[in-house]
RNA sequence: GGUCCCAUCGUCUAGUGGCCUAGGACACCGGGUUUUCAUCCCGGCAACCGGGGUUCGAGUCCCCGUGGGAUCACCA
């Protein structure tokens, strides 16, 4: 499920949610060729794991269903059979090459693909348990059909325009344009949110629905979501990623909630991250944007670090399960709690976790050759950053190792040393954590203990 | 090409005729705090696509351009 069928799916839920509704999720799977194995599970999931799971659908059932329409072709066909007898739809056997002909021609007079209505004439009808399509006659009058759109507002179509699309296969599964009237009717579905490439079909909709008798839904047509780098519609080519890859990244579900809404929706106010509950409360659908959006990678990891940082430090604690270095196998939820204690203020996304605190887990091994630049660096032509390593170690040997006791060692020692303090702390840093940077000394020397910080003092001595 | 949609900083956006010398945020660039990184604080850069109207007054309303997008399937 991609980032901008998600944020359809958000909006729904936050505009059921915000008028006290139902949101439905219904699995259009009519297209047989298409189908892909897995695919109703992920994208269920992906609803799940971003925290919009729909008050009915296939998992979760309701009065309305079944909710994947694989399992309702006899309702396609019984109200086919209607507007078959009504006239509002017709039988059309034109081969695929007839009809692929004919779009080559409206191409080239440059004009919109209209059947010919070859089949509604009688002398050209096939035999009716040959295979063919139901087409739906558009019909001459009224002139236009238009609707009231929640975003775009008044909407017109002229019919002289519109094709008489097809209803029903060759191979009897509806299509798209069709179960979906059926099913919204059907289903009781008072508004539609769907993204904007839906916009052109909307009359056909309104026509079934007219054919019917049915009185159509609120629809609101959401603006499209873009790639980073050009003006197209998002896609794989341009790095778009799905929910889950999202997820596996270490991105919330409620930054991820926070960030998809602001693309194409605002409050009008200067507010820039929303708890779900304010996104409940405040969504409307006149606030929807009629542009387009883009999809900025860096503002959503801005957004996450951000509520990482907010986060009450056991709530992270627990959801950072399955994101920590192999190495922290073995260390208790206690370790891992203080470590993750020091580092949070510097996690954008969970997938940062290793990097940023493999060195309280495993001994640094010097091995990217740092230690020895360092060593030979200007910085420590003064005082070599072997005696600092020397003179530290003794300062800090019979220590508690409490936070406070460190510092009243360590300050003094660079003072007596005459060397600036972060030359001394940073040779410290770099022998026990292997790192020109990580989180405050004192901190991270009283989480490492004694033990471990005069072994690897040893060891980094040893090297030089 | 036909039909339709859209148009404010690089990006997300505020703005619903006077509160606009166009506001906020991300990113970027400075500065401060600090033992590093990060956080945090302060400051800076940066936009109304163009042209005509309407109006006392237009980013805001209308028209025409221009640019971008969607769609034109027995796909959704």
């Amino acid at each position: 499920m991609h980032v901008g069928g998600i944020r359809s799916a958000l909006f729904n839920w936050l505009w059921a949610r915000h008028t006290g509704g139902v949101s439905v999720l219904r699995l259009e799977d009519t297209d047989r060729a298409r189908y892909v194995e897995g695919a109703p599970d992920q994208i269920c999931d992906s609803l799940e794991a971003l925290g919009i799971k729909p008050d009915e659908g296939p998992r979760e059932g309701g009065k309305y269903g079944p909710y994947v329409q694989s399992e309702r072709l006899a309702l396609y066909a019984q109200h086919a059979a209607q507007l078959l007898e009504s006239g509002a739809l017709y039988r059309c056997w034109c081969s695929p090459e007839r009809l692929t002909k004919l779009r080559a021609e409206a191409q080239a007079a440059g004009v919109a693909f209209k059947y010919d209505r070859h089949c509604l004439k009688p002398e050209n009808h096939g035999d009716e348990s040959a295979p063919h399509v139901l087409r739906f006659r558009t019909p001459e009058a009224p002139a236009s059909i238009g609707w009231d759109d929640a975003v775009r507002g008044r909407l017109d179509f002229k019919l002289a325009d519109l094709d008489d699309f097809v209803a029903i296969k060759a191979d009897t599964y509806p299509t798209y344009h069709f179960a979906n009237v059926v099913d919204d009717h059907l289903m009781e579905i008072s508004h539609v949110l769907r993204a904007d490439e839906w916009l052109p079909s909307t009359p056909k909709h309104l026509l079934l629905f007219a054919a019917f008798n049915w009185q159509p839904p609120t629809y609101a047509h959401l603006p499209a979501v873009l790639g980073p780098n050009g003006n197209k519609k998002l896609s794989k080519r341009d790095g778009a990623q799905s929910v889950q890859e999202y997820l596996d990244e270490g991105y919330l579900p409620e930054a991820l909630r926070s960030f998809l809404a602001s693309l194409g929706w605002n409050d009008g106010t200067t507010q820039e991250v929303y708890a779900t509950d304010e996104l409940i409360k405040n969504f409307t659908l006149e606030r929807i944007q009629k542009s387009p959006a883009k999809f900025d990678k860096e503002r959503l990891t801005w957004m996450n670090g951000l509520m990482i940082r907010q986060m009450d430090l056991d709530e992270l604690l627990r959801r950072t399960d399955g994101f920590w270095p192999p190495e922290a196998t073995n260390s208790s939820l206690d370790y891992r709690r203080q470590v993750l204690g020091l580092v949070q203020e510097r996690l954008k996304f969970l997938r940062e976790l290793p990097e940023l605190t493999r060195f309280f887990f495993a001994e640094p091994d010097y091995a990217d050759g740092l230690l020895a630049a360092e060593a030979a660096s200007d910085r420590y032509a003064e005082t070599s950053l072997r005696d600092c390593l020397a003179a530290a170690r003794q300062a800090v040997e019979n220590l508690d190792f409490s936070e406070a006791s460190l510092e009243t060692a360590l300050r003094p020692l660079a003072e007596a040393m005459g060397v600036k303090t972060g030359l001394l702390f940073g040779a410290i840093r770099l022998a026990v954590t292997g790192q020109k940077s990580a989180p405050g000394l004192f901190e991270t020397l009283h989480a490492l203990g004694r033990e471990t910080v005069l072994r690897r003092l040893d060891k980094a001595l040893k090297q030089l």
